[in-house]
DNA sequence: AAGTGGTCTAGACCACTTT
DNA sequence: AAGTGGTCTAGACCACTTC
């Protein structure tokens, strides 16, 4: 008896999947779109958290009653997200920017001469304030909201290079203190990710040019007008949430912004 | 019988297939990844041509002596590489530049306000010169060797916006002329395809923010200095055989560079 | 009705990691 | 040896397109 489970009404207890294959109602979507569904429910939820392994292939074919194939189907789409990673042997891990593998997926500034270390971060402004309307409609949320507003500066081989903006929403990130950003050790969306529980899963760019104005040009020891990259980013979670509003402005006499097309 | 066809020395002809599963040899690859790279080349030699169909999974299947679910698999990663479209009900079809569809992969100036028609192209100049050092290192040609030299503005309603500055390697293009060009209508990289025989895969670009020139300022009827995306393009063909060294100017005023970080 | 890609299953064996 | 993801097969049925 191949075939469907969750299906014609086939076999035993009805699985919590609404139909599968073989049905024409309007929300109709295959199997292993579901089970992705349902698994990245419990990745939100924190069920199974960042760095932490996930019941194999075979446990999660029998707690959803469908094939491992299906599973795996499921699987191999939130590899290629990024949501998790699989490691043969091992078995599969929700991602986490805790890696040296994650750090450069969001940070596309490189050295032009290929040697990419990782930047020193200068926190320079931390507070609390009311969400701007052009933020607040970015982040979704109330003009006037709470927002937490963080400035700093990112420097390579001691030269900065970055000025970021970031605004995130107050609701989210409740106990963000100035020390905890400066004690910190690693990526700011690692210190999210685990102090938080927010995770970026995507993010969205958009880049101009500009020039310096007097307060950029003193924090980057560059003359007025240089012309500097502008990065506008916003950040979103699960569920295409926006968490994250940045504002960027990259020096790019020794760097540049890296970008491939595919 | 269950396993593997070319592998451990099964059935029936030996099929052109290097070792399969169950193979400890140094150059080991999947079965699919084969199958992957046959499809590949009969892309590259052009048996299939840009917009034609594809035989189906399961002539390819029979044709190279493996299970459709292989072939399924090999198309799979082609599809995921946009180097051919898979259509239901239809057939598989190998990808072109002729399509509104893929305008946009290679072009990541947006208009700020989201309406995004395509530019209209005035050719300036196409001339015949020697590669200079820098150019040939990334065609990876011989320094000195023949190379097409394009220069064109790109209006966006009227509004000049980008400089583009390319350079083709000369034994590729070699019937290529201005007339040519400026009759021919729609995607450059259309033309190329069609007539020269060279599709365009992937490229990688690397950003900057520079100040406009004399000559860019005229061009773009702007102040000296103005603050330019500056973006360097560097296409490649099958097999990552470098056919284009793109260096460009965008005017970022009413235009934005989109990306998106996954 | 026939052909195509898309989904789902069941089972085998492989490569890799850990016990 | 046992468990995990990775590959491969064979066959069924579905959705979509064309004849």
């Amino acid at each position: 008896m191949p075939g469907n489970l969750a299906v014609v009404g086939g076999g035993a207890p009805a699985p919590a999947l609404a139909t599968g294959a073989g049905n024409a109602s309007p929300t109709f979507s295959p199997l292993y779109q579901q089970i992705k569904a349902l698994i990245t429910q419990s990745l939100q939820s924190g069920e199974w958290k960042p760095g932490e392994l996930i019941p194999s292939e075979v446990e999660l074919a029998m707690r959803f009653k469908v094939s491992q194939g299906t599973v795996r189907k499921a699987i191999d789409e939130l590899s290629a997200e990024n949501l998790v990673v699989r490691r043969q042997g091992k078995g599969t891990f929700v991602a986490t920017h805790h890696e040296a593998r994650a750090q450069f997926r969001f940070l596309r500034l490189e050295s032009d001469s290929g040697e990419t270390h990782y930047p020193d971060n200068r926190i320079i402004d931390v507070k609390r304030l009311r969400a701007p309307a052009e933020i607040a409609r970015s982040l979704d949320i109330k003009s006037g909201d709470s927002v937490i507003f963080i400035k700093r500066i990112q420097s390579f081989d001691g030269a900065a290079t970055i000025i970021d903006e970031l605004w995130l929403p107050g609701l989210l990130f409740k106990g963000l203190t100035a020390e905890r950003l400066i004690e910190y050790k690693g990526p700011m969306y690692g210190l999210f990710e685990t102090e938080f529980g927010t995770r970026m899963i995507r993010a969205s760019e958009r880049v101009r040019a500009i020039g310096a104005d007097a307060d950029a040009a003193a924090l980057l020891a560059i003359a007025c007008d240089t012309p500097l990259l502008s990065v506008e980013r916003i950040s979103y979670s699960y569920g295409d949430r926006p968490v994250e509003v940045r504002r960027s402005l990259y020096l790019t006499s020794r760097h540049h912004y890296q970008n491939e097309l595919g």
